[in-house]
DNA sequence: GGAGGCCTCGGAAGG
DNA sequence: CGAGGCCTCC
């Protein structure tokens, strides 16, 4: 095998895999074999007779952990299953684990997502009588975020001036007090945000000598996978595990690193030289999956990012065909014109859907090109989007799993008191609240104990809280010994959940009825895998996998890592994502939508040069996804919440050089525009007086009326009908031909006819009239 | 206490 | 547009 090995390597990925020993820095070009080299590598470890349980391999999503593991294992057999392989914040949970108990945690800890982490901070802000606008949760948790990701706890927080000082002059002197508040919060629920599992891990390293001795000696070997996206919580942890050994491998591509917006900082891996003076460089640059026209299209707009390692990515691959762009006049146009694309080439060289991708910036997007493929008859899977566990349903059930296996949990608890409705409501919650913070309790021990506690409620309520504690209590214990798709059942059915989403027949209850039994045929499939032990690394064949080892890391999954039960990830469709999740991966045909200033790059970043330069790199990172063909797309005119928008085509389309790129020839659309609303007024009184502008370009052959009255059903639908006359200025007269799915909380459809071929299209999105 | 109407306001990205 | 929150009414 070892010959093998090494004849899949080109020289300088091989360097890189055989100098196993100090500090060694992988520059890693875009396509030029990162994944094989870091796999080869930990193979190469291996087989030299380093023990598995010795090699930390880290990486940031549990897909590209995934990948690799299997990889090595089919390299050098299931021993490599006992490498410590995963993202930080997995491996770092799993120690925490171990370990917690130094620092006041059970091992039982729950893990706060964002969703949980932003209820919380709501609730305080709440609580604290603080206006919201000003103090708007999203900046709270930002700066909370920050600070502890520069490892600053709260007390550090409060007592700095400067911080205080910042915080005052931009009106909110609070945020100490919302970040000590919220910390005390999780600590007597017994858990830990994402950025206390990088916290916590550095105070464990920082307080206890005897821990770091142990994972220093433990992780002989360290693998830190797009370094470039470590932040310095991160960087802190690796340097000190491996300040002993120093064997310490890191890889990257700073012209990739596109997550500076949470924290991730890019000079990590611009010290790494002064961090270990002794260190190795090896350069990656030769790209073996993009034609030439890529590789060269993507150098060419990457260079004008100031902020660089120089590196410069080649090919022997042949020249392939020109960048293609598309101009379209609208969104659904764009649309249209993709999926045709998608089929011809298809069609003309006999090409899977997989092949396919298109990506987007923002998840939005998704929709138009989702339906536009299925008109075409072309199978598409969209990755990401609002992830499964995000949905209310499933994280619903998930808070009664929370709640048995760690009854401090709040969060938890606040979710599923009263929910499906069980007469506790607002007022008694809010006064167990205040009882709870006054005697610096977690909100179960105050229930666990109402009489003792001698709160004033009605003996009904009383009643109602006393059951439902008895059922939590009583699920604590039955899931610690059965078996977890039974307790899961158990809870599901219990708790009436499950008889609450099954009562709802809408197409949306019944989809939510459907994810909740996909959470359990999750719990079954756990369940019905062997259990495996994690210090000696053996196969328990019998063992009974219950419900409270399935939470474990349950908030540290992502939707792409649960097997969808509807949808076999085998099965052949094109691929829809965002940019940010193609990362890592490639295909033969890769289409870039929307490519306008404001939107790519977003409107956001057009502020600060640095952000800008992360856009690019983003832009860098899409092409340099395609290994054949490469074609890019933008609408001119575009739906944003409801309004029609007019677009201009991104800058960094005009910095790929013209021998790269086929622009289109003929000009679809004249820059002028005009308002039309006076004539909507005409032609439809009644109408325009509740709509917004809207302005729509000359020669546009769609338009939509807009409004924003709300979710109201339109009352008004039967005043406009099919065969009426309508008058309009421009496009002379013309009737009502058509209309669909007319009817409370739907979309009335008008089609309409007026001078020569055109034909508008007037939607009636739920329109109130007054 | 709860359901549902009505209105406001946001607007990216992952563990 | 649509999620989330407030407010009213039952």
């Amino acid at each position: 095998m070892s010959t093998q090995l090494f004849d899949d390597l080109n020289e300088a990925q091989r360097e890189a895999v055989l100098e196993t020993e100090g500090p060694v820095m992988v520059i890693a070009g875009a396509g030029s074999g990162k994944t094989r080299t870091l796999t080869y590598r930990v193979a190469h470890l291996i087989e030299k007779g380093i023990d598995p349980f010795n090699i930390l391999a880290l990486t940031f999503t549990n897909k590209a952990a995934r990948e690799m593991k299997d990889r090595i294992i089919a390299l050098t057999g299931a021993e490599a299953q006992n490498v410590w392989m995963g993202t930080f914040h997995s491996v770092f949970a799993r120690i925490l684990r171990i370990e917690g108990h130094r620092i006041g945690y059970p091992s039982n800890f729950t893990i706060y997502d964002t969703d949980d982490t932003k209820r919380v901070i709501k609730n305080l802000i709440r609580e604290n009588n603080l206006d919201d606008k000003i103090y708007q949760p999203g900046f709270i948790i930002h700066r909370i975020s920050a600070a502890k990701t520069s490892l600053m706890s709260d007390e550090d927080y409060n007592s700095n001036a400067e911080i205080h000082e910042y915080d005052s002059s931009s009106g909110r002197p609070l945020t100490g007090k919302l970040f000590s508040q919220y910390q005390n919060r999780l600590i007597r629920s017994s858990a830990m945000d994402f950025d206390d599992l990088l916290f916590n891990m550095n105070v464990l390293l920082r307080d206890f000598p005897d821990v770091l001795y142990k994972y220093q000696k433990k992780f002989r070997y360290i693998l830190v996978d797009e370094y470039q996206d470590t932040n310095y919580a991160q960087y802190l942890i690796i340097k000190k595990l491996a300040a002993n050994n120093e064997n310490i491998c890191v890889v990257g591509d700073d012209a990739q690193s596109i997550y500076a917006f949470r924290g991730a900082n890019i000079q990590n891996i611009l010290n790494f030289r002064n961090d270990y003076p002794d260190h190795k460089v090896f350069k990656l640059e030769q790209n073996y999956r993009s034609t030439k026209t890529i590789v060269k299209a993507a150098n060419a707009v990457i260079v004008n990012n100031k902020n660089q390692i120089f590196k410069e990515i080649w090919t022997k691959n042949e020249d392939g065909s020109r960048i293609r762009l598309i101009r379209a006049a609208t969104d659904t146009e764009e649309g249209n014109l993709v999926a045709q694309a998608i089929f011809e080439n298809k069609m003309n060289y006999q090409l899977s859907n997989a092949s396919f991708a298109i990506l987007y910036r923002t998840n939005a997007q998704s929709r138009t090109h989702e339906e536009s493929l299925r008109k075409l008859n072309i199978p598409c899977r969209i990755w990401g989007g609002v992830s499964f566990y995000q949905r209310k349903e499933i994280k619903d059930l998930l808070a009664y799993f929370r709640l048995s296996n760690n009854p401090k949990d709040e969060d938890a608890l606040l979710r599923v008191i009263n929910y499906p409705a069980r007469g506790i409501g607002k007022t008694t919650v809010d006064k167990l609240i205040v009882t709870a913070d006054e005697r610096k309790v977690s909100i179960f021990e105050i229930i666990e104990n109402l009489p003792s506690n001698r709160i004033k409620l009605p003996e009904n309520t009383l009643r109602k809280i006393s059951d439902f504690i008895n059922m939590i209590k009583s699920f604590s214990v039955q899931m610690k010994v059965r078996n977890g798709y039974e307790m899961a059942k158990h809870i599901a059915l219990s708790s009436g959940l499950f008889k609450e989403m099954n009562e709802d027949k809408t197409p949306e209850g019944v989809s939510r009825f459907e994810n909740l039994e996909e959470l359990l045929n999750a719990v079954k499939e756990f369940s019905e895998s062997p259990r495996i032990d994690p210090e000696t690394g053996e196969m328990e064949m019998n063992a009974i996998r219950t419900l409270d080892e399935f939470m474990q890391d349950i908030a540290l999954l992502t939707d792409v890592d649960i097997k969808d039960a509807k949808d076999d990830k085998n099965e052949d469709k094109v691929n829809l994502m965002t940019v940010h999740s193609a990362k890592g991966l490639e295909f033969p045909y890769v289409f870039i939508v929307g490519l306008e200033e404001n939107l790519f790059p977003s409107i956001q970043s057009l502020n600060s040069r640095s952000d800008l330069e992360e856009e690019r790199r983003l832009f860098y990172v899409a092409l340099t996804r395609a290994q054949q063909k490469c074609t890019l797309s933008y609408a001119e005119s575009r739906y944003r919440w409801g309004n029609l928008t007019m677009c201009e085509p991104s800058r960094f389309i005009s910095e790929i050089p013209e021998e790269h790129i086929d622009f289109p020839k003929k000009t679809s659309l004249k820059k002028e525009s005009f308002s039309i609303e006076e004539n909507f007024s005409a032609a439809l009184p009644g109408i325009a007086s509740r709509s917004k502008k809207i302005i729509i370009p000359e020669n546009f052959q769609k338009i939509s009326t807009v409004n924003n009255s709300g979710n109201t059903p339109p009352s008004y639908v039967e005043d406009i009908q099919v065969g009426m006359e309508v008058n309009h200025e421009r496009f002379g007269n013309g009737k009502v031909l058509n209309m669909e799915g007319v009817g409370p909380n739907k979309k009335a459809t008008v089609f309409f006819q007026g001078i020569g071929q055109k034909q508008l299209l007037l939607r009636f999105a739920r329109l109130r009239i007054i």
